[in-house]
DNA sequence: TTGTAGGCGTTATCAC
DNA sequence: GTGATAACGCCTACAA
């Protein structure tokens, strides 16, 4: 069943180095005994084994993705410009979520025992998580996406967090005249809600103003949680130049959602914008002012980065920053075009 | 930098097959010894390199998944459910798209022709998609999704179109008292868009009515093409007993906003329905009435399928074929529940 | 229980 | 331009 560059060879009636040559660099080999091997492979319906190749080359092609889920857009839309940007330089893309599941079997640690890959991008959005104890010592090319861990060592691609928030909050201040924002963010120990809380609470400031006490949230980045937060408070957010900025649209969309439920209109009542400008900022009726964050981009840099240091061991190590743009649409209130 | 088996046998002071025991079968080996060789691949830092491991075993443990395409949540959910699956078996899990870039280097290509995976599950969606081909004389274990290409011949897990797009239509005709259905289809050589089409006809004519001639839209499953369809001909469908029959959520979803634009009430003034049960389905409003496609279990069932058919490939091929189910939700002016 | 030796299918290094 | 032959790193009879 399995033919090999032997059974090549000896149709060929060449030697097997003959049919290496002229899988890998056929011009190298008289025409005539190259076609002679070609009509063999062909026959036989030859394909070279991978693993053979691969204990001489030292590479695989293959390259693999880490996030923390693989569920929902913003992951999927990395994934794609991953996927895309790894085949446009010949590697084949393997994907894995670190979260679900025994984390014991997750990809990383099956890629740090022994590894067919040639690299791997990780992302790291929660300040808890395991995998950067994984990280440790591992042997492979890797880059980290949307957090630094430890910026001299290791390739990183970080979303300007803050760059993004601060251009919201300061819209929302002084392009709508807000005078009050309540925040709706993830997790109290995700990177990207931290960044963006703290843009939150500096801006305020700037423009002389402060949290209140009530506030501040911390949900899931959810749409149904945010929808039944929404419910519950709505009717006491309300109010004129009153706005929430949830740090997700699906959360945005869902506050929407309740305060339209309510009876309230949005953004004359209650302005609401999201962020990550996924379709659901497009598909929420008013469409949502938010921020885009360029996430299919951080997939192609990711996997950009990781090929040049597998190609390079050496070069030195660098950091893609991307930032994230404005986008202002119905939500909160006002049509002034910022970016 | 590379530390290999030798290198750990000679620090523990015995033959690299002891160290091989080791690693593969420990209980055949004396404790002691054990205990030294552990201690020398620690202190080495030794892991196997798995392209001779490979080649020897002659399986990587990585199985593939190639999609029409990695955008929108419906594939990424197949992603997602044969990830998980994949690595409860053991397995890695490469993704890929047939769809974008130059086809000829695609997954499905770089795998028939030099393949470090055991295997691949292929997503079939386009009557016209040139992947077919490709399958023809593909030498690895796959299994085909969605569709059917030859059922004797391979392993394939499918979802029920049919029942699900007759379980909607009798319940818009019968329950809801639907007297027109306009139907708004993906594109024409769509599988799935096809045995929807023909479960409404069928339906349709149970009931004693047929399609009228501006009755059945093709278009291509997104939101916003629906919208502005629906912003065209939204008032002319109005009436009592109309409704909308999407093939999918996203399209259900713009014709409810575009009706809603309209100033038309949904339900009462039209119906809306659509198709996969999304998280579009939830967060639109009123929350669509749709069919539920189990995408995750696809994608589980695939692996599924694919690892037992590695596992022993003389065994007899399977059809899995998953049942969608009806949910009643608010966009069909019916709260009757039906499964 | 452990070691020796052969082979897995390639590519690379030499001769010729 | 072509052919032996030695790696590559591991696994597994088989022998001790």
């Amino acid at each position: 069943m399995p033919v090999s560059i032997a059974d090549v060879a000896k149709l060929a009636r060449v030697s097997i180095s003959t049919v290496s040559r002229v899988i890998n660099r056929r011009n190298v080999v008289n025409s005539a005994t190259r076609a002679r091997v070609e009509t063999a492979i062909k026959k036989l319906g030859y394909q070279p084994n991978a693993f053979a190749r691969g204990l001489m080359l030292r590479k695989s092609e293959i390259v693999g993705l880490v996030l923390p889920d693989l569920h929902g857009e913003f992951y999927s839309e990395i994934i794609r410009g991953a996927s895309t940007r790894a085949r446009e330089l010949g590697y084949n893309l393997v994907v894995s979520s670190s979260r679900d599941g025994d984390e014991s079997h997750s990809l990383l640690y099956a890629i740090r025992q022994r590894s067919l890959l040639d690299g791997v991008a990780v992302m790291v959005s929660e300040l808890t998580d395991r995998v950067q104890e994984v990280l440790v010592d591992f042997r492979l090319p890797f880059v980290v996406l949307d957090r630094e861990i430890d910026s001299t060592r290791h390739d990183s691609v970080v979303i300007d967090q803050r760059h993004g928030a601060l251009a919201m909050m300061r819209h929302l201040l002084h392009d709508c005249g807000a005078r009050r924002v309540i925040f709706v963010g993830g997790l109290e120990t995700n990177v990207d809600t931290i960044a963006r809380l703290a843009a939150y609470r500096d801006v305020l400031a700037e423009f002389g103003l402060h949290a209140g006490p009530n506030d501040v949230y911390h949900l899931d980045y959810q749409y149904e949680t945010a929808y039944a937060l929404g419910l519950r408070h709505v009717r006491e957010w309300a109010g004129a130049g009153h706005c929430v900025f949830a740090a997700n649209d699906e959360m945005a969309s869902g506050i929407v959602d309740a305060a339209t439920a309510a009876g309230l209109a949005v953004p004359r009542d209650l302005g609401v914008v999201g962020f990550d400008d996924t379709r659901v900022a497009r598909m929420t009726r008013p469409p949502l002012t938010t921020v885009r964050v360029p996430m299919a981009l951080m997939g192609v840099n990711a996997i950009e980065l990781l090929c040049q240091r597998i190609a390079d061991p050496q070069r030195a190590t660098t950091r893609i920053t991307l930032r994230p743009e404005l986008v202002v649409r119905e939500s909160c209130g006002s049509r002034a075009r910022i970016s």
